[in-house]
DNA sequence: CCATACCGTATGTATATACATGTATGTGGC
DNA sequence: GCCACATACATGTATATACATACGGTATGG
């Protein structure tokens, strides 16, 4: 081995090279520090900018549907709405129906706050978009939404 | 307003069908949760043989490093690697010149473990890889790693 | 040669994420 | 109506992630 490395080893440097798992995930930190460095004026991180944007989209909604939503852990999502919720953008409701259903809705400081945000969220898009041109957005927006459905028609249901 | 929405709603909605973050996020998610479950049966999470196959490509390597190839805060893995140390897989020793490098390496045990993951590394590449179509992967791949570029030039240095 | 600034890493705190499990509620068969 | 089962959500535990800060080690100017 010339170069130093073992063979599983040299075998581990390619895998890594072509790993979408790894790849995906690098590009997402890298996307979210970006966000949450551009964001830090409203209070809100990324992911809970991308929250409130889903909430306002489809309110008023069950915990499951948007964990469906979010190609979350509905426990995941149980627990990252409760920091929103502390903050009064989100309130929660129990269905009087079906008293194991929790409707969430944005609260009007959640909508006021989703509205101061969006123009900062234009200067984070525009500026990932001119940094990775546009039609590298192009095709990465329906590569990310195909992916994105791998987790709900796979292993999931096996 | 004909569809229920308020105008910033409107705005919301239509901004979270294109965010970057949220489509990046939920592709790592979707992603992760593939080659978790796939991964199940070798006991490391998918972040976990990242990290051995990274650190294997390029041992021994201080945590600044790592954190850098892996666009994360060094706090980060100072936290990451921990889970593996403390497996046995990973092994840390101070650098003799200079006391406060810490250089980390694969033990033998996180060779062997390694060896015996990439199999079902490939598994899950490929099962998703054929998902996806091998098109999209080819242009997914380049874009994923300029995106993970935006990081370490852009606002991390203002 | 010492004070100070700088560097590499760790810790405190907070959020994000998921699996296993628990709890409360609803539903259907009998 | 009661019991078994299913459904919706929460909790326990563990890992992933990052910022602010602390701490020890190194280098450097005076």
């Amino acid at each position: 081995m010339e170069n130093g490395l073992s063979p599983s080893s040299e075998l581990a440097a390619q895998a890594v090279e072509v790993c979408l798992c790894f790849h995906t995930r690098k590009a997402s930190r890298a996307i979210t520090q970006v966000f949450d460095h551009i964001l830090a004026p409203t209070g809100l991180k990324a992911t809970q900018l991308s929250l409130l944007m889903v909430v306002s989209a489809r309110e008023p909604l069950r915990i499951g549907d948007l964990a469906d939503a979010l190609v979350s852990d509905s426990t995941t999502v149980s627990r990252t709405i409760k920091p929103l919720i502390k903050a009064g953008l989100i309130q929660d409701s129990t269905d009087s129906q079906d008293r194991r259903i929790k409707r969430i809705s944005l609260s009007s400081s959640g909508h006021a706050a989703l509205e101061r945000a969006l123009p900062l969220w234009q200067d984070a898009q525009s500026h990932i978009a001119k940094q990775l041109g546009g039609s590298t957005v192009q095709t990465l927006l329906p590569a990310l939404e195909s992916a994105a459905k791998l987790g709900s028609t796979d292993e999931r249901k096996l």
